[in-house]
DNA sequence: CTGGAAGTATACCGGTCTGTTTAGCTAGGG
DNA sequence: CCCTAGCTAAACAGACCGGTATACTTCCAG
């Protein structure tokens, strides 16, 4: 599944890729151009476009790569916990994910805000991702017979997506933990 | 108070300012030149040069002017809430503010995603706004005499923030209703 | 009536952006 | 042995960026 969302990439476009992975997340896709991240990965440009064909395609590459990685660590943290464990265990991924990423919040929610085409396939990717972390708090909550796991997955997701915010933007302390705490707490009365 | 945050703008700065948001907030900050402010505006760049000193300022202003008019519109659906009914009026006031501004988020969180340098005042001044929040929603559990308004507060505001992000992203119906049934539901539990 | 503030019009600056092109080097497999 | 994929090197194109300079107009208040 690894090959699935990375097949077959040549060492120089595996460079790039990583290099731009970062540049874009921390110094924002626009600020980042094509020759920062050619020098900074140790390639020409020429061998981007050969690989990627267009800054578009390599984005797209990134923020489909990070979201695959981020999806994976979400599932591996629920299929790790205990029996009526999972849902605060998605804030247990978030919590990993956030500190080995730097505080620079959701980087399909920084795109959307800066590719602003209201067809660009960010705005897809985006929506997708969102839609299936509320269909997986749906699942779960179904599964520990919830009564209304619809509504009260609506309710998590915000927990969720607050939570990413306000650990970038900080001065609250522990937005994270606050927002498991509160999604323990909506599971126990659900 | 309106002179106060408007201090004597001339009417083509007046102009420039009103243009200038509606693009940067639609279109995002990088993605809006000067050049095009100047022409939709009707105005020459020399003038927005000569009003705003740079583009920088011009941005600054937007959002300093546009997080004013957003603290005003809360403080007064605070204002008019019956008893016990002031925290929802905060999720009324953010149906009426996103339904006016339409669906692209909280323009401070963008300009955050967009503008990346660590001393940037955007930074300040989205960090300080999210603190206003924050001590509006401490201050009315207080006087509503919740138990541990501190942590509560801090719950509320994920759920806001939450909402502010899901109301853009979409697929999810009715985000900001949500948020506001979750919260009269943890004022009455406090 | 006169001076200064506000504004228009237009041209220009150096720099950076995405994207392309031409040329040549290297290593591995049929 | 040679062909091709993968890559380096370096220049180039055309557009756009934020910002500045010069010269002219309009208008109101002291």
């Amino acid at each position: 599944m690894t090959a699935d969302t990375a097949p077959r990439m040549t060492p120089a476009a595996r460079r790039v890729l990583d290099t731009a992975s970062e540049l874009f997340y921390h110094r924002g896709i626009n600020a980042v151009g094509v020759d920062l991240i050619a020098e900074t990965s140790g390639v020409t440009k020429k061998t981007i476009y050969d690989r990627f064909g267009s800054k578009d395609h390599l984005v797209m590459a990134y923020l489909r790569e990070r979201d695959g990685r981020w999806r994976a660590l979400v599932e591996h943290h629920i299929g790790a916990a205990g029996p009526g464990e999972a849902v605060p265990a998605v804030f247990d991924a978030l919590k990993e994910w956030t500190a080995a990423s730097g505080d620079r919040g959701c980087a399909l929610i920084n795109a959307r805000a800066e590719i602003t085409g209201p067809n660009h396939p960010v705005r897809t990717l985006a929506a997708e991702e969102k839609q299936w972390l509320l269909g997986r708090f749906t699942g779960l909550l179904r599964a520990e017979g919830a009564a209304d796991p619809d509504a009260d997955a609506v309710e998590l997701l915000l927990l969720h997506e607050g939570a990413v915010v306000m650990n970038d933007v900080g001065q609250v302390t522990g937005a994270i933990d606050r927002a498991r705490l509160a999604a323990r707490r909506l599971v126990d009365r659900a």
